[in-house]
DNA sequence: GGTCAATATTTCATATCATGAACTATATTG
DNA sequence: CAATATAGTTCATGATATGAAATATTGACC
């Protein structure tokens, strides 16, 4: 069993990348003599492995690195349809996949999954599989366990944590798809060991996490980030009624859905690829809507940088989007609402939607448990 | 000298009240052995103190409780002129205070407020007087010992801290004014222990700070909770220009500075008690403005509850204010725009001014070094 | 090539700290 | 008064981190 220590180690490594043991030593405050036992342990149980000295002057320095095979781990990602399915390891590599249609049925769904599960899981790593993670569009409790609401399933208060922790015998953790994407973007990605950082992703919804003070910024009642339906359309003459019952969420004006919709009232395609074209081509009707979503989606994430003040803003959204109106009114929009920041670079990041994303995110719930420890270091 | 064990109890009293032993061991999840061993030492040194039996079957047991008089602590408010000074115990009760003109110039400053801190160390409270914390309206470095820039006093990196620490010989803290009132706020305050709340003050300008995951948000440059230059104003035809350069920030239309002036615009007196009783009376233009101001302060308010989900938000303003269109205009705002919560309770808390609270952060700053020790539990 | 200085890592006796079990203290209840 | 219940203490024990000294492994310099 490892203890206190051992997680402080391997959190470290995670976080900060290879280190020796005397630097690992000087980070943590801890005395080199300490270092070195739990170092010992952690190599015996091939967790970590010794890397090429470094050479300077004096004796060599052996880097120290988690080993991507001591750990392998389930991400399942209900976000959109189909379903996905991976298998990573510890340093959050894909190395198998399925995809699966999305069941609104539990036990459908249920099933579906564990037979994936099952397969992935063939072969000599079955053993060292070590738990499993899973993202959905919903509210999720604070046990992480229990889904307390997915409009796109129609889930309420569903257990789906505990019956695929029962149903395939690996321990199991449930998060809002927005909060698995930045937590596996915190542990496996390119702002790792960032401590605060933003994420929104646009696709037919919008979502938004928060990383502050090195933590997941939940909330009082889990529902931070609400970025979706922050109040952008304040000229209640042009607020379109939104889902959640109010008039003028972001998410009725800069959403997928959204401009699909306006295109197609406006006598448009409501295809974004189509629609993008058109506006590069200077068609007037397309860039007013693609203007108009690109900068509400601005004035948001200004909010956003107002009062959150991230070192990064990562934005997920379609390429068509990205490189067109939208892309630019977004970042226009933004630079114009926030102070001037010391370092005149722009904070925003802009991604591809990648496919497995998601699923990635999932799985580094179960992999934070491994590396982290049951206290959650 | 304390150990983190010392820390860990004299914390959760002071976040908790009083508890007995089996308690204290039960909710740090100590052995009984173990507290009674730390708590013996808090009270040879006088820092905890037994207070009456409390009877159940069996023994009683005995809550204890932090000393109030254990350490005292000075408070600096240069919020607003005249600079207040506080002496409080341990508890963040006001012992003594005195007021004196605010100086730009550091020497005066640092001499005035010397001199006024000496007077309040007199007595045999001296040698228990622990810290200094001071709380300015500006930014602040990482170290919470350097002024950043403040443009009520025109500074620009100021060692205010390591200057008025020289020469006191006491430690000293430096913090933003919004974030002095909320940490106030979490050490003695009403909402003491919440781990996600939220407060904002508006005065001449706005302020904002935001308590998350039990920690305060300061975001990547330091600059989180900056709502007042939040973009509030998106009418271009309307938005006034702010002093940061951009225009249509909530402060351009809710502080009171902005209030006056409109008020002045619209050839009414600047003065806020006499706007408000004009509005009271039903004086078209006086509802117009004060609604205005409250709406879009409400607006600005929706944005940070739909992004932070904090389980409160204390707002203090002007009673005038509170209990006029003003105060009823930012609610009806802030409601209408927030998804709705299972518990349908208002979020808001109204509080007024009280002329030490500022002050009473600040000596808060030295008191949680006190309670929480160096390491910041 | 040999020696020295520099740095990394390990060893080990020791100090610290929390623990569990047994014990003591002090109440209520009948 | 005995039985019961809960609070708090004592103490031997075990786990863990520490500091200092020893060992290991290199580059630099003569």
């Amino acid at each position: 069993m490892l203890s206190t220590g051992h997680y402080l180690i391997l959190s470290s490594l995670s976080r900060n990348g290879p280190e020796s043991r005397s630097e690992l030593a000087l980070r943590l405050g801890m005395s080199k003599a300490a270092v070195s036992s739990l170092v010992r342990d952690l190599l015996k149980q091939e967790i970590l492995c010794e890397q090429a000295p470094v050479h300077g002057s004096g004796r060599p320095s052996v880097p120290l690195a988690v080993r991507a095979e001591a750990a392998w781990f389930i991400g399942i990602s209900l976000q959109d349809d189909p379903a996905i399915v991976v298998l990573t390891d510890l340093h959050g590599t894909v190395h198998d996949r399925m995809e699966l249609p999305r069941h609104a049925d539990l036990e459908t769904c249920v099933s579906s999954l564990c037979e994936a599960i099952t397969y992935l899981r063939r072969g000599p790593r079955s053993a060292k599989v070590s738990g499993v993670g899973m993202a959905l569009p919903g509210f999720v409790a604070n046990d992480r366990q229990t889904c307390l609401a997915c409009a796109a399933l129609g889930w309420r208060d569903v257990d789906i944590g505990g019956v695929l922790s029962k149903r395939t015998g690996l321990p199991t953790w449930i998060e809002n798809d927005a909060n698995a994407l930045i937590l596996g973007e915190q542990l496996f990605g390119a702002l790792r060991g960032s401590p605060d950082f933003s994420v929104i992703f646009i696709s037919n919804g919008i979502g938004c996490a928060n990383i502050v003070n090195g933590r997941l910024l939940r909330g009082y009642a889990g529902g931070a980030g609400e970025m979706s339906h922050a109040p952008i359309v304040t000229d209640m003459a042009h607020a379109l009624p939104c889902r959640c019952g109010n008039r003028g969420c972001l998410e009725t004006v800069a959403s997928l859905l959204a401009i699909g919709n306006a295109a197609r009232r406006a006598g448009l395609p409501g295809d974004i690829a189509e629609l993008a074209r058109l506006a590069a081509g200077a068609h007037p009707e397309a860039l007013s809507i693609l203007h108009h979503a690109g900068a509400s989606m601005g004035l948001a994430t200004a909010h956003l940088i107002q009062l959150i003040d991230p070192s990064h803003v990562v934005v997920m959204l379609d390429p068509n989007l990205r490189d067109g109106i939208y892309g630019h009114a977004l970042l226009r929009e933004t630079e114009s609402h926030i102070l001037r920041r010391p370092a005149s670079r722009s904070m925003i990041d802009f991604r591809d939607f990648e496919p497995d994303s998601f699923a990635c995110g999932a799985a580094s719930l179960a992999a934070r448990y491994f590396i982290f420890g049951p206290d959650g270091v």
